[in-house]
RNA sequence: GGUGCGUUAGUUCAGUUGGUUAGAAUACCUGCCUGUCACGCAGGGGGUCACGGGUUCGAGUCCCGUACGCACCGCCA
């Protein structure tokens, strides 16, 4: 037997007991006679003694283990005489009388604490030795009481866990695909799936009705902070539904995880704001709602007073960063570098100050009587102490996006954006299609499967790019953590949409025949929606980015630097495959 | 595909205007130490300054390129 209990579990009640416990060093103080040997386990810390009074030999062995090496323990509870009230197992200590080197361990390239001096870079090479530690450890359990909470919640209400198939087709649209090459079919590739969208609809033909999964899904796209190759989505789909029913229902599932994983009780139900609130009062089809500044269209109160980049412009649009008209010159020539760096790409910023006795102090006052700032200030609901900022452009859409960058580094600036605070929202009515420049054509902005807004059915011949589509997103603190959409399941229809895509019939058929074939036999209405668990677990830990809230995540560049993977294949391997490598001669 | 920042001891970093033998902390090793828990004290070892080229009497420092890392833009139905 290794041992009798964990490193977490002893207190003071326990006293007495003869115990064995397992685990790794995770530090050994030498006091001369005697030594402190802190053993840990995923459970925790208990400190060990060895006392030179009692076995000298004992005690000269403890003094030879180095860090993380793995030791059975034998010995007695004990009250400790001075207790460490920072350790739940503090009370007490192991007076130990036998020792035993389970293994050796290499001294470790950063320390195995709470605060390492390991770099990220180094962490990931030695992933195995990073998840010892705390942090990463009860992230992974986060995850794990994650899931098991979407399954009891989901299982409560009536859905079916089913796998489908990691080695699917390729499929044109959306993101770049994961290929896997055949060996029993040569010449000829399966894809990894960037989402078992497809199959799911597959199964509410079949009539499962309410399916989940918690699956990985591949996309062979560059990487950020909170989007790796490979990524985990907690995917639903239901029938018999309208719009409304996948709303709740899921709605409901994400108050469930907050009252059980967070213990925070929403009683209210989440905003809906249609996509084109979004774009034209934050900027964003994710807007963080912990914090306001709206924006504000200024162009009737600002537009043909002799400034001319004001009035060149065809979008005007301020925010109010209320009581921030203490922020200095410096500060404001800051943000005005900020939105005009090239990620950003404004031209300027404009800034107006409500001062205490109400009158506005602009940057651009010799344009402006104080009678129109005073107008811009009403219109902004500014009061004194108030900072006012405002961009324009020549391209509504593109300017919006730039206040909304200006928007949230302000509410970061301002304290606004706080971890332990959840604003969450639904947003709907995303437009069906959005224009390609790249393949000059409308392209499907969710996916082509998704249904168009009945009363928006009849512009889809006449004017596809104004059709709104049965879709949603649920977005928490600025962060799209899930979306979905009520689903074609008429064949006809789905024809059409592929149509006005730019597919062929042919190519439809060549594609999605599978699909619209089996619509022709009594696919029911249905819909769902697909949650990003990374993203819900890193949000609910607060983490800047999902990595960490993952196992074993790929770097920067898509490689797994444990595993240094990807790597090139044998020539074997190749020639099995029948395949040939041609890199580009550089 | 692009932009920015970075790469110096096992690790995290400092390194002035280009100038003697490249430092600190921590980790590691040795010794001392019977109540430590970031133990303490004394001593010690440890460097291809990412790589390649250039400028210079002289480069960790300046320039160019490459590689790698991180963040972001594009991309991500």
């Amino acid at each position: 037997m290794f041992r009798t209990n964990t490193c977490g579990e002893l207190r003071l009640s326990d006293a007495g007991k003869k115990v064995t416990l397992s685990g790794w060093v995770q530090r050994v103080r030498k006091m001369g006679g005697m030594t402190f040997v802190d053993l840990r386990d995923r459970y925790g810390l208990t400190q060990v003694v060895f006392n030179n009074a009692s076995d000298s030999e004992l005690n000269e062995a403890a003094n030879h283990l180095g860090r993380e090496f793995v030791v059975q323990i034998t010995g007695t509870v004990a009250e400790r005489s001075s207790k460490n009230p920072h350790l739940p197992t503090g009370d007490i200590e192991i007076l130990a009388d036998s020792l035993r080197i389970l293994n050796t361990s290499e001294v470790p390239p950063f320390t195995i604490e709470d605060d390492t001096d390991g770099g990220d870079d180094l962490r990931m090479r030695y992933r195995y030795l990073d998840l010892r530690r705390n942090p990463v450890r009860r992230n992974l359990e986060l995850r794990h009481r994650m899931t098991m909470e979407v399954r009891r919640y989901l299982d409560s209400k009536g859905f079916l866990e089913i796998e489908t198939p990691m080695l699917v087709g390729s499929t044109p649209e959306g993101a770049r695909d994961f290929v896997v090459p055949s060996r029993m079919n040569p010449g000829q590739f399966y894809a990894l799936p960037q989402s078992p969208q497809t199959l799911k609809q597959l199964l509410m033909v079949s009539g499962m009705d309410r399916y989940f999964q918690i699956v990985k899904c591949f996309r062979d796209e560059d990487l950020r902070a909170d989007r790796q190759p490979e990524f985990t989505q907690i995917d639903c789909e239901m029938s018999f539904i309208e719009q409304n029913d996948v709303i709740e229902l899921f709605e409901g599932m994400a108050k469930h995880l907050f009252k059980e994983i967070r213990g925070i009780e929403l009683t209210e139900p989440f905003l809906r704001m249609p996509w084109a609130d979004a774009m034209k009062y934050y900027g964003s089809d994710k807007p963080d709602l912990r914090f306001g500044m709206t924006f504000v269209e200024l162009m009737d109160v600002l537009k043909g007073h002799g400034f001319s980049v004001f009035d060149n412009a065809e979008y005007i649009g301020g925010i109010n960063a209320k009581g921030a008209a203490h922020y200095t010159r410096k500060q404001l020539d800051a943000l005005t570098e900020y939105v005009k760096r090239p990620q950003i790409g404004a031209k300027g910023m404009v800034y107006a100050r409500v001062a205490e006795d109400g009158t506005v102090k602009s940057s651009v006052d010799k344009f402006y009587s104080q009678e129109v700032l005073q107008q811009m200030a009403r219109k902004m609901d500014a009061a004194p102490g108030d900072l006012i900022l405002i961009l324009s452009g020549d391209d509504t859409m593109r300017t919006r996006k730039q206040l909304c960058e200006l928007r949230l580094e302000m509410g970061r600036q301002l304290g606004l954006r706080d971890k332990d605070k959840f604003a969450c929202l639904w947003v709907v009515d995303f437009p069906m299609f959005e224009w390609s420049d790249e393949e000059q054509r409308l392209m499907a902005m969710h996916h082509p499967f998704t249904h168009p807004k009945d009363e928006d059915i009849p512009m889809l011949d006449t004017d596809p790019a104004a059709v709104r589509a049965d879709a949603y997103d649920m977005v928490i603190n600025g962060v799209e953590v899930g979306g979905g959409s009520i689903r074609i399941h008429d064949a006809a229809l789905q024809a059409k949409m592929f149509e006005i895509l730019g597919f062929t019939p042919e190519k439809a058929q060549e594609q999605f025949g599978f699909l619209m074939n089996a619509f022709k036999f009594g696919a029911p209405p249905h819909g769902g929606l697909a949650y990003g668990l990374d993203r819900w677990v890193s949000l609910f830990a607060g983490l800047d980015s999902i990595r960490d809230c993952i196992a074993f995540p790929k770097n920067n560049s898509g490689r797994d630097v444990m595993l240094d993977a990807p790597a090139a294949l044998d020539q074997k391997q190749l020639d099995e495959l029948n395949l040939e490598i041609n890199l580009p001669k550089e």
